[in-house]
DNA sequence: TGTAATGTGTGACATTGTCACCGACGATGT
DNA sequence: ACATCGTCGGTGACAATGTCACACATTACA
């Protein structure tokens, strides 16, 4: 099966290194939520997300948590190989948001393949830069915007093409790294403007122009 | 001379890459206060510093900031080399904090390097693993931790051995991502309690052990 | 010496976080 | 069906933080 494809930066991979790819990586299938890496479980192999999403948090000593991070189809868990690599221990957690397809790339090949390829190196890079840019995204976020308007982003983001959200207003705090009253609060001014209903676990959006006009009047 | 010695994972480097390094590294010296890179201005060079800090940190489009991390006199600016690699635009600006003395290793120096030497990779993605593990320190704390705690924390990182800051009240919101007025009033309970003092654009810290336990008290 | 720029202080108010508590809902077993 | 229990969401009071519009002090420098 060729999977290389199906990732950008690795499509013009040469064909010697591409065998290598081929032949020492291993497919694994992760049932949802389970708990990929996290503290405690170093991650031992470089994931390349064929199918699904995985979630990546972190939880504060009091509990609390905040969403980082996802990692969709086609994208690599890249972070990690930070720790891959230098052996250490990562405070963040890295969990299956759906039942997950990858490719597990060991360290030992990834450090091979590191070293011989550019294009493979070039493919790790980008992606760090990428979700580096993603962490400095999450600190202006929490540091700089308004919750409501974080909210109304984050709904439009989560919601499937049914407009629905499975989720309760406990995950959606630890979405953005607020409170659940918060979210109370702020799901209920939306609710009597009429933008979304709710139902215990569920959060439906009736009117996304106006979500999306929230989040609009920050820019 | 030999600089590569004061780099705790490049003392190991084998001959071969040591002559590299020594032959192709660049010596630069920047002086205080210089943006080193940032929006529109992209690294073109892995920096090594050798004395002096880098304040690498993170405006915001409504020009507010937060500083993200330093880097010190025997670490390595190494997020950037996401961007050398990647290509891509880096959405940081790191300054130089004081007179910076510092190796540069060009794009295709390092490139060069990170295929040919396992200590070397090993080397960039500790130092990787421990910036990625500050950022979600910084997330930790301004999402979770209160603004005197953090205030207390940082003038406490900050004070040189004679307990004197030399910063306004809006360089030190800058610090923790707060607002100006926020810092002035935790300045001023502080005072009240005696443990600073102040003058304009300078702080002077008068009581280590109360700052100290407001810090401790947190944990 | 005046004048502008910068730094700091302050009150009023908005937003967000915390705490303590309640009731509503849904699963489960009998 | 009914009771029970854990989870989910709602609420009011209050504390902490952010925002705004100022006033006033200090410093730089024309």
């Amino acid at each position: 099966m060729d999977w290389i494809s199906r990732f950008n930066g690795l499509a013009s991979l040469k064909a010697p290194i591409r065998d290598i790819l081929t032949a020492r990586a291993i497919f694994v299938s992760v049932p949802k939520d389970t708990l990929i890496f996290g503290p405690g479980k170093a991650p031992e192999n470089l994931l390349l997300l064929l199918e699904g999403t995985v979630r990546v948090q972190q939880t504060s000593d009091q509990g609390r948590e905040i969403v980082l991070y996802r990692v969709h189809a086609g994208e690599s868990c890249v972070l990690t190989t930070a720790c891959l690599l230098a052996y250490e221990d990562y405070s963040a957690e890295g969990i299956a948001e759906t039942d997950v397809q990858a490719v597990a790339i060991p360290r030992a090949v990834f450090d091979d393949l590191i070293s011989q390829s550019q294009t493979f190196r070039q493919f790790v890079f980008s992606a760090y830069s990428r979700r580096i840019t993603d962490l400095f995204v999450v600190i202006e976020e929490i540091a700089f915007h308004r919750v409501d308007i974080r909210l109304a982003q984050r709904l439009l983001e989560l919601a499937g093409q049914d407009q629905v959200i499975h989720a309760t207003h406990q995950q959606m705090a630890a979405e953005l790294g607020t409170a659940r009253e918060v979210i109370s609060r702020q799901l209920q001014e939306f609710h009597r403007r009429g933008w979304v209903s709710q139902t215990r676990g569920t959060i439906t959006i009736n009117n996304i122009s106006g979500l999306k006009s929230l989040v609009t009047s920050a820019a």
